[in-house]
DNA sequence: CTAATTTATGACCAATTGGTAATAAATTAT
DNA sequence: ATAATTTATTACCAATTGGTCATAAATTAG
């Protein structure tokens, strides 16, 4: 199906940072790539970078070293692109980031629930995904959601409301796992699952932020296994 | 007893923001209050600020806006000074955060070992004292420690070094005041106190985090009563 | 009174910041 | 071939950054 340019800029605004959207443009990008016959091209000088690259390498430096000690030079020099192609590919610094903050969430989101299918407990569900959790925050660069939220969202309104939604979504998820490893007996059934979630999110957040300079990966992990078992 | 310039500038060295060094320099400041018959002015054009409620006023800067986002103009709107100012008093940038986050943690962990004083009961010390964090770090600036641990620990030694102190000191003191409560039969006996100090550090850093941008102090307060209560 | 010393003030500075515009190059449509 | 369109690259920009310096003012020492 032949899609006007107009077209897709439309459906550029809708799907933007959306899995679809990033896998599909990363498709025409590679002008070279026309074994799929359908990947239609549009008119005028195609682009040179892998727009899904790009932004995973801009994600990284905004993860590492944060939203305002990541200069436009920085993300020039990871993504190996020009200012300009950097404005006309993602807009300015702040819409480069936001497209960055989500890609993190929805791709760690669901990295975390490919390994979570893999357990067949529920409470082994729970455990599965705290420790891919741990795992990506493990190194010093932390989690991106909780940097973001101690440095940006309480002057930044955009930022804080999508942390505010990508929360709830691991709060609903958490707090499922944890009311069906509460049916299953694996949990003690006075408890209230909600209140469970709220509690491994805060530790979770207090881990991804004492990793980065006070606690050893170990000493965290032994923590977090110790109020896991306290449910049981 | 008269001390020459240069030994106040050596000391000024050794005992850098320390509260004693405030407090006296803050009667230096003062030249009019030649009351106390020892506060031996130094010759030259006397302050006329107070380097301690400027060193205060920065001190909220750093908190709110974190240490990229507080340019050198805010910190001298906020304190009322001019740059030069600023730099004869205290060094460069760098220099007063550090400062800046040290009387923080210094002025903090008193304030919380003052109200711990008036509780009886060991668990009520422990709890006297996650409440007083709590309540410094309610509104949406957090706790200044945990900003900084996220925003510059992995890529600032000094400041690293400075919050694995404070830390340190902070986790030592909960350790001893929930080995008390555990000695005095209000925590299961089975438990580790220094787990579970570690435990209610993550949780406080966590909430420090999270109070910023997705959860209500209500929602926290609950979550760390049950903590506490788990203990029991 | 004069010299020495310290502070307050504002001018000054190079470098960097985020962001724009002009131009050249590469492609498709006609 | 030419026009239209998109991208890549470079030059450019005003504003801000952290930081220094020269000078004037205020004080003490002698």
């Amino acid at each position: 199906m032949i899609q006007p340019v107009a077209k897709i800029d439309q459906w550029k605004l809708d799907m933007r940072a959306t899995t679809e959207y990033i896998l599909d443009r990363s498709v025409i990008n590679y002008p070279g790539s026309m074994v799929e016959a359908h990947a239609k091209r549009s008119v005028g000088r195609p682009r040179e970078f892998d727009e899904e690259a790009a932004l995973e390498a801009a994600m990284d430096a905004f993860w590492q070293k944060g939203y305002e000690s990541t200069s436009l030079s920085d993300l020039c020099d990871c993504t190996g692109l020009h200012k300009g192609s950097l404005y006309q590919a993602f807009g300015d610094k702040h819409q480069l980031f936001m497209r960055a903050l989500t890609h993190y969430a929805e791709s760690e989101f669901d990295e975390v629930m490919d390994v979570v299918k893999e357990e067949e407990s529920a409470l082994g569900r729970v455990r599965a995904a705290v420790g891919k959790i741990c795992d990506d925050a493990g190194n010093d660069k932390g989690c991106m959601m909780i940097n973001s939220m101690v440095e940006l969202a309480p002057h930044d309104p955009e930022v804080k409301a999508a942390l505010k939604k990508f929360g709830e979504q691991r709060l609903n998820a958490m707090t499922q796992m944890i009311g069906e490893a509460q049916q299953a007996g694996e949990i003690r059934a006075e408890l209230d699952p909600e209140k469970l979630a709220r509690q491994l999110m805060i530790t979770l957040a207090g881990s991804a932020a004492m990793v980065k300079g006070f606690l050893g990966q170990d000493e965290i992990l032994d923590v977090i296994e110790n109020v896991i078992t306290s449910w049981t």
